[in-house]
DNA sequence: TCACAAAATAACAAAAATTCTGTTGCGTTT
DNA sequence: AAACGCAACAGAATTTTTGTTATTTTGTGA
């Protein structure tokens, strides 16, 4: 088990336990105290968790459930089966927009796959993994650079955004709510509201587990996207709901071999 | 010496020379032809020069002269004590702008040293440095993406720039003849201008050795800028130039101790 | 076209550099 | 006073770099 596998586990630790005690984490794993010290003044450093005397906490549903370098290394299975659904519907030649989040990181830089492309993204990770590749003419919105959601936001990319046009814009989301789509962040809802304006089609992106989830801000109705891609099916409510609303909702994971 | 310093110093080699024979090189460095094959075959992928049979070479003036890795290599010590000069002019809590190209992301790195402050910049490298710096705000002028020039550029660029204002703009040249300022890509130039526009003082960032030189497309009067700053002592008939026409020249190195 | 020498490459092993860990000692916190 | 955090050093484990040898490719001249 290598460093970065120990503080992965750390990170399921704290997510599950809430706080994680250093002796019992040396003991774990199997290391001295120091290591763990370590490992923790990483992990604070990174600002995903808390050092304490003694171990480390996690301020649950804050930071933490924000922090994008955790959410990278989540679910990336499923990430990857998204992206690969998302990416039939692009054909070489097209616009393609691309907003801010892990999920549309992995989407993002599997584009090189539908080359020649125009990517249009807010999206740091997607800006750095694009830009140098030949056959993709990156254009970037701007903004103000924001670590918590490693992408750029405010009125310099809603500005951009609202002078550009796409075929198709690829929105991911962190809670579908019934017909309502949600996110916590305010700077956010309005640079995704402005990419669905600019995206001739837009399709939703959403983890099959935030479904039947809210979040403080209402960011669209989901009868404003043209489908919805899940990676696996959600709970029966909510395909109930889409169903009734007569949205086209997309498994990736019934698409493949 | 180390593999970097190694591979430089063949690139130095490159430059004076045109092309390198590897057997030579072998012995100069003594290493064995092996290692001089992979630091031949890195600078190749790096794109900066051809391997041939027996050696290497750079077909002078083209993509080489244009590459911004290796230019990013180059004078780093007279790009460094520029930076020192331009950053006494800074002061935290001010806003300042940077543009593209090498010299400018030296500065735009350390412009940290200097926090608060808000940077706006096109340049791709200032923005991989200072994302995740705490207390910079950073904000990205958006644009399409060059590779050849590591920034981003375009309508979407200059439509930014004309939104925002900053306290100072940093701006870099490669030509100054006489009065006027020089760059060889129209694209540039025009996101150049947008950034002077856009500063309350602007100044002017020149190599001693980029006097008396011309390009292409006209950038500006030298008039336009606050004060000039070089590294060291351009030659003698644009020091006259500039004091004639009564512009402040600012020549870093005999700032320094 | 063929042969052959020189050069390029691949694969493995040794060496060097870097990163990671544990220990110890000392100052802090509870 | 006991437990904890932290800094500094040294040894261990990894990774990177390098050299050697064997094999393949390339260019040249007959």
């Amino acid at each position: 088990m290598k460093r970065e596998d120990r503080k992965q586990a750390i990170m399921d630790l704290l997510i599950s336990e809430g706080a994680v005690d250093l002796e019992d984490l040396a003991q774990r794993f199997a290391v001295s105290k120091m290591t763990i010290h370590r490992d923790l003044d990483d992990l604070e450093a990174a600002g995903v968790m808390r050092k304490i005397r003694g171990g480390g906490t996690i301020d649950a549903g804050t930071q933490f459930e924000s922090d994008f370098r955790f959410r990278a290394q989540q679910d990336r299975d499923a990430k990857n089966i998204m992206a690969q659904a998302a990416l039939a519907l692009v054909e070489p030649g097209m616009t393609v927009m691309i907003n801010d989040g892990s999920m549309a990181a992995i989407l993002g830089a599997r584009l090189v796959e539908k080359r020649p492309l125009t990517v249009i993204t807010n999206n740091a990770a997607v800006i750095d993994a694009l830009k140098g590749e030949g056959g993709i003419t990156l254009i970037a919105t701007g903004g103000a650079y924001s670590a918590k959601f490693n992408g750029f936001f405010g009125m310099v990319t809603e500005a951009t955004l609202s002078a550009l046009r796409a075929d198709i814009a690829f929105i991911s989301a962190p809670a579908v709510a019934g017909v309502e789509v949600f996110h916590m962040d305010e700077t956010i809802v309005r640079a995704k509201r402005a990419m669905m304006a600019a995206g001739t089609k837009t399709y939703l992106l959403v983890h099959h587990s935030r479904f039947g989830r809210t979040a403080l801000h209402k960011l669209a109705d989901i009868s404003e996207f043209e489908a919805v891609i899940t990676d696996t099916a959600p709970e029966p409510a909510s395909i109930t709901a889409l169903t009734q609303a007569k949205i086209s909702l997309t498994v990736a994971a019934e698409q493949e071999g």
